[in-house]
Parts: C-alpha cells; structure tokens; sequence
RNA sequence: GGAGUCGGCCGAGCAGUCGCUAUCGCGUUUACUCGAAUUAUCCAUUAGUGGACAUUCGGGGGCGCGGUGGAGGAAAGUCCGGGCUCCACAGGGCAGAGUGCCAGGUAACGCCUGGGAGGCGCGAGCCUACGGAAAGUGCCGCAGAAAAUAUACCGCCUAAGCAGUUCGCUGCCGGUAAGGGUGAAAUGGUGCGGUAAGAGCGCACCGCGCGGCUGGCAACAGGCGUGGCAGGGUAAACCCCACUCGGAGCAAGACCAAAUAGGAACCUAUUGGCGCGGCCCGCGUUGGGUUCGGGUAGGUCGCUCGAGGUGCAUGGCGACAUGUAUCCCAGAUGAAUGACUGUUCUCGACAGAACCCGGCUUACAGGCCGGCUCCUUUU
C-alpha cells in the first residue's frame, strides 16, 4: 500500500501555477456547491489547490473545516489520479451542508475526475 | 430550601491508526550545496601560484526513524491606548479631533481602583457624557392665556376714586396670581401672620445665592452669619474653559538575489559582422569580455522571551508595586493545529492566531466554586 502523506510537493504553491490550471483547465467536476478544475502536469503525481473565498463562505471557522475535508479527501484519493494539478473552488452555501455528507459526495467527485483522466 | 446580587474558573474526556507543521536527537544522502585540510595525479603558468579530480572533516539543505510542542475566552468587532518600524520635526500659535466630579494605579488609555454627588432598589447592590446656562448665539412640537421681553383664559376682590341705585347692590376705573385648567417644565415649597382679595408683604423651617469657619490632599460635607431671592430647560446644539494628541502601518521595515531588458566604468576588436556596391576605396551601423550600481520573480530576517506566566514574601482599603524562586507556553505563509474507529458522559454553544501587548464592546450549550442580601421552613 503506497503512504497517503500530504506534503508541499502535493500542493500548488503559487500564483503561476493557479493561473495556468484557470486557464488551460482541460478536465472539471461540478457539483452545487462546489467546482472542480484539473489541468496535466509533469511532475508524475497529484497537486491540489484550494480557493475558498471570503465572499462564499463567511467564517473563517467554517473555512477551515471545509479545506480540511479536501485535503483529507484528496489525501485518500492521491494514488487514483494521473499527473495533474488540480483546484477545488468553494460555491456559495457549502457552509450549510454538513460534513459527513459533503465528505461523501466529494470522494464520489474525486473517483469522477479519476476516470475523466485516465 | 427558594429568590436575588457580586466576583472567580471551566469550555467534553480516554485509547488506537493515518496525516500536517515546528523543534530536538540519531541515521542517511557527495550526480544537492558551501567551506577547510591533505597528498597523489593531470592541466595552465608571468615560476609567486591558479584550476580540475580524489580522500577526509565540518556547516547548511533533502530524505527516513524516534521524542516533544501545536488556537481562544472571546483568537471576533477593529472602538480606544501603547511597544516596534519607517517618514517628518528649531520654537510658538491657529485649525481639527478627543477627554470632562476628585484622588490614585499604569508604558498609556476613553481602562481599572478608591472616594464624592445625584438617581433606583426592602436589601446585598446597581446606574450616571457628573465642568460652565451670570460671555454670546440658537432651539423648545402638541396642549396652553402665556415657553422667556413675561403674561392673565376661567377665577378671586371691590378697601380707595367715579357713575348709577329699588340702598340689597350694579357698572367703570382698578387690584391680585391664592385656587382651577394645559404641559416634561409656569418665577421656590410648607405653615402661620397679614389683607378688600392677595402677594417673601412679614416671620419660622426647608431650598437657593453670597461670605467666613471646621473636617478632608481634593471632589465635597457640616455648621455659622447674611441676602428676601438673584431666577425656566437644552452644552451626546453652536460655544466657553481645562487637559491630551505629528503621519503611516509588519503588504511597517531590513537583507540576499536568477532570467530578461536597459545603464555606467574598464579592457579588447576595428585585418571582424551587417547595409550601400560587380569589386576596391569610402560612408553608415554594430560587437566580445570583466566589473559595478539600481532592481523584478523568488527567498531570508522581522517572528515571538514578553510592560510574560505561576508560587511565596513585603507595602497598600484596593487597582497595583517591589523583591525572590521557578517555568518556556503556536509561529503558519496557497497559509499547519486535523481525520477515522472504538468507548464514556451532563451529548458538546459562540467561534480559528497572522507583529506583539493593555483595555472596551459584542457572541456563547452547559457546568463548577466562593462572598453577601431578602423570604421561608426545621431544630
């Protein structure tokens, strides 16, 4: 079994390479609370980007919960993917859905994206 | 036991597995990088050395394993006050903003402590923007006669003066503000005297103003004398008085610094390249190297040991101060502090650090401890 680690080289680290994932995103997921953006890459493996905005969700308290069931999600689903970068946008009203339900329907959204890019 | 009031504290626990981040230790990585030493070999040499490679050691970085730490009482709102950093600054004034009973605490405050005054509560306690209305200006809806120069709607009176008279009184001229009514507020209140009726007109007490005295650092309180009484409210209306205040903020600021473009200095080429041309001459244009400074991406620092926490002692009613012992308690940066499983209970609220402190304000499931007050019951 590979180890499931989530370190910075599983990450997007800069405003670059935001912007080309914006820009040349080749592969989504969409759901109503939230949208998934994937572009290729060559480092081999995975990288996950978060945008969580102010305007979308309010409390910062609520913020935090939600990128911790990304990453966590991700982390679980990092070996399925190809070499992409990948961003995850928060919509309006994801602070309302509870997590085990947003949990459940965002590993459904990773299994998607896998298939969408083998 | 019930009701209330004040102050302090907590903000689910335990076990296992998988993650993130910081730090410490050990190991590992020389095709990650820097520095030092060594001698063998090779290259260059202006004969001083310089460079390449190898070996050893040390530092940083990466990776692995193990240990340890890892959100709050409000981390929040950003409403005040400071530290820190950069900029500005001879001194003084104006403008602007803020504060506003007194004393103390503090780095400072609009905060805190103690005291005073006024108001609320049976009480413990609580609340108060609480300087000046006799510097000037403005405003005061509705109601009411009248809202500030005072005035007279319903009333009360008929002593004096005039007129009439049926000799009972009536009218005029007047007096008055006690009573009624309006209002948040109407020229001080109660009582007695006084009077035609009344009125600080006189007196007593209270209130108010002024001047000593006593107590208190002071705010203020008490008491004495004195004046018949000045004079509505509003200063979170302008204003006056006293005191305080330079500006911007960690995206502050400091350092390192690739690529690309441009700049400066020096060296070098001018027997070079490109264009005009058939070619030469000629003319125009241009290069290569080294170094330097500015500086972008990016990175490092600032960055957490501090007006710090806890215990004890001393001083103080207290806020707090001083001394001493002891502890190290997040430091991220696309931004960590979590997820899953099991289990227990009272079934878990408001909510997430971003340079750091001191406050205030606002949000909050539930729980614990202590002081005091009132009511009730039992012995």
């Amino acid at each position: 079994m590979p180890r499931e680690a989530f370190d910075k080289s599983k990450r997007l680290l800069t405003q670059q390479v935001f912007q080309k994932v914006f820009d040349k995103a080749s592969y989504r997921v969409a759901d109503r609370h939230f949208l998934i953006l994937a572009c290729p890459n060559l480092s081999g493996h995975a990288r996950l980007g978060l945008v969580i905005g102010k305007k979308n969700i309010r409390l910062s308290v609520h913020r935090n919960r939600i990128k911790r069931v990304a990453r966590e999600t991700f982390r679980h689903h990092q070996h399925s993917f190809a070499g992409i970068d990948i961003i995850f946008l928060a919509r309006r009203g994801l602070d309302k859905v509870p997590k085990s339900a947003f949990s459940s329907t965002l590993s459904q959204a990773w299994v998607q994206l896998a298939l969408n890019t083998k």
